[in-house]
RNA sequence: CGGAGUGUAGUUCAGAUGGUAGAACACACGGUUCGGGACCGUGAGGUCGUGGGUUCAAGUCCCGCCACUCCGACCA
């Protein structure tokens, strides 16, 4: 490629606003262009790395016996209606109606998809199993867009629906795409974590992401030191030591307190440890129903377990207005004593685990400036559900007594259990059994997000200067930059040593522009990141230098000495 | 959804108190330079996000809308 015919070129700086180092670099270099939030051009260089990206994600699916198709784009909304998933992903869902009022969804993820073209089939347990894959646009009307590439409205995704015909079998390709994902990352230069995580709207039961550490990360994860464990902060469980068990319990008492509203207003009021107190969060839910979540003071409530716990879809909190009219309490003094008595509209009290490691706890009375000294599980309240709702932090410990570490990361791709979730809500999700009878098909899916996996590279793969792509994904292999071209002389052999290298298949840019100054062009390869610069000029003197994008010094080499070093 | 902020040239930004739209970079042409983002000259490029209002006069003041960015989505 010529880099004078080369569509986009390298800007000195980068838009304001862009904070992530991905973000500013390939806006720089010209690999992106922003068309609205969210939604991004891929300039020719930046298309190439997708290509490479996706194509060894192919090589590897394709290596796992996956086989590629491709769905439409619109997907009819009456698909999505079968399984109701039309509401619970419904905040992110875009539709469109064409010409004669057709209802369609504008795909973020593809199960119902790949259930209908399965189910035109009528399988028969003989087809299976089998695990189907395409790449293409998906949407997501994200609430967001955020940091380049990092979080976008439109992307490039490699998703792969797999069939199975009962748990055992699908455990096997849960298995293989867990190797096949950690060896398409492992040639993309990214090292992955495997994090157990929540399967949100997807649904199924268990899930895990490719996380890619890095701060800039959404994905927010604890893990031990030694690696044995790594869970998402929505899923991830810790062990709650006990606290006072041993005291003896004493009579529920109600005093008067004239105190703020906070945790730790209670805990300078009544000198009493944080852990003593109960917290109590009140949450509405879509049914407008109430949800008193209750947790030991020192931990905090994590809504994915709550929501996991309650089968509520979603959760907001309630208002200081709802707290005193509906519920007849007072924001900061709510408390499970009494208060059913209290709420005339349904309220679900929802215990954590964390609330028997302490006796005689502590607490609002349902009252403005009144407290509940010596409250009691079982004794003065009753949870309706009792389970594990809370947050894990950082310096936890984990459920073998390990030290938990927060991290962040890029969840580059995931890969879920789905179960019976879409065939048993869709109808005709079922294949035929040796006994001659019908039964619905076992699923698994998983995902990797192009776009995303290139700006985790950038992020990994960068200096002051620019990028530095690894081989395997750079745009070009070979960076050549041809100085003093106005000189015929030079002009005449560059040009054959661009040649001579391309015939050797090496993919190749090279820099002929006129009347450029070195330093730009300097510059320039420096910030595009190819893995090898190749300079001729009048010094260079029949010869090449040649330096790694990475490397501090060069080396004057002839051609064929390139080709052996860069040729392994 | 809540809070904060920003919309002026392709980009980054400047345009106190209202009075004929500016710079730098980038771009085009000419010339000088030529191993770490050189320089001189000339030139092209803007419905000031959008709709309304105040005013003799609005990029500037007021109101609505739209777009975009950042923070938060949590302790009752």
């Amino acid at each position: 490629m010529l880099y004078s015919h080369l569509f986009g070129k390298t800007v000195k700086k980068a838009p304001a606003d862009a904070t992530a180092a991905s973000h500013k670099l390939l806006y720089q270099a010209g690999f992106i262009r922003e068309s609205t939030a969210g939604r991004y051009f891929y300039l020719p260089l930046g298309q190439r790395v997708q290509m490479k990206i996706m194509n060894i994600i192919r090589e590897e699916m394709d290596r796992a016996n996956a086989q590629e198709m491709l769905t439409p784009v619109l997907h009819p909304l009456s698909l999505w209606k079968e399984n109701n998933r039309h509401r619970s992903a419904g905040y992110e869902l875009m539709t469109i109606k064409d010409r004669r009022d057709f209802q369609f969804a504008l795909g973020g993820t593809a199960e119902e998809m790949f259930v209908d073209v399965v189910r035109k089939f009528r399988p028969s347990y003989k087809d299976f199993p089998f695990n189907l894959y395409q790449f293409s646009i998906k949407f997501r009307d994200e609430l967001r867009a955020r940091g380049g590439l990092l979080r976008v409205r439109e992307f490039i995704m490699k998703d792969a629906y797999s069939f199975h015909i009962d748990a055992n079998d699908f455990q096997k390709e849960y298995e293989k795409m867990k190797k096949t994902y950690t060896r398409i990352f492992d040639r993309l230069g990214l090292a992955t974590v495997i994090v157990e995580s929540d399967n949100g709207y997807i649904g199924g039961e268990y899930c895990h992401e490719f996380v890619v550490d890095a701060e800039i990360g959404e994905s927010k994860y604890l893990t031990t030191a030694d690696g044995s464990y790594a869970a998402h902060e929505d899923v991830a469980v810790f062990k709650k030591e006990p606290k006072n068990n041993e005291e003896k319990m004493k009579p529920l008492q109600k005093i008067p307190a004239k105190r703020g509203t906070t945790m730790e207003d209670g805990v300078k009021f009544h000198q009493l440890p944080l852990w003593q107190q109960i917290k109590d969060v009140l949450f509405v839910d879509e049914k407008d129903r109430f949800i008193l979540a209750l947790i030991r003071g020192d931990y905090e409530v994590n809504e994915v377990k709550l929501k996991h716990l309650t089968g509520a879809l979603d959760l907001r909190h309630a208002t200081d207005e709802e707290i005193r009219n509906k519920v007849k309490s007072e924001p900061g003094f709510l408390s499970p004593v009494g208060i059913k008595d209290r709420v005339q509209s349904e309220i679900i009290l929802v215990g954590d685990q964390s609330l028997r490691t302490v006796v005689n706890a502590y607490g609002g009375a349902n009252q403005l400036h009144q407290d509940f000294l010596n409250i009691n599980i079982d004794r003065d309240y009753k949870p309706d559900l009792e389970g594990d709702i809370a947050l894990a932090k950082n310096g936890y410990l984990s459920t073998t007594e390990k030290q938990l570490i927060a991290k962040r990361g890029i969840e580059v791709g995931n890969i879920f259990q789905l179960g019976y979730h879409y065939s048993k809500k869709m109808h005709d999700a079922f294949f035929v059994d040796r006994d001659g009878k019908t039964k619905p098909f076992y699923m698994g899916c998983y995902g990797i997000g192009v776009g995303r996996t290139l700006a985790a590279i950038v992020e990994k793969y960068h200096d002051g200067h620019g990028i530095l792509w690894p081989r395997a994904i750079a745009p070009f292999q070979l960076h050549f930059i041809a100085l003093n071209i106005d000189d015929p002389e030079i002009q005449r052999s560059s040009d054959y040593l661009y040649s001579y290298f391309m015939n050797h298949g090496l993919e190749i840019l090279y820099d002929d522009r006129p009347g450029v100054s070195p330093g730009e062009k300097f510059g320039d390869a420096d910030l595009i990141g190819l893995p090898y610069r190749l300079i001729v000029s009048k010094k260079t003197a029949g010869k090449i230098e040649y330096k790694e994008r990475a490397a501090k010094t060069s080396q004057l080499k002839t051609p064929e000495e390139i080709l052996k070093s860069i040729i392994r």
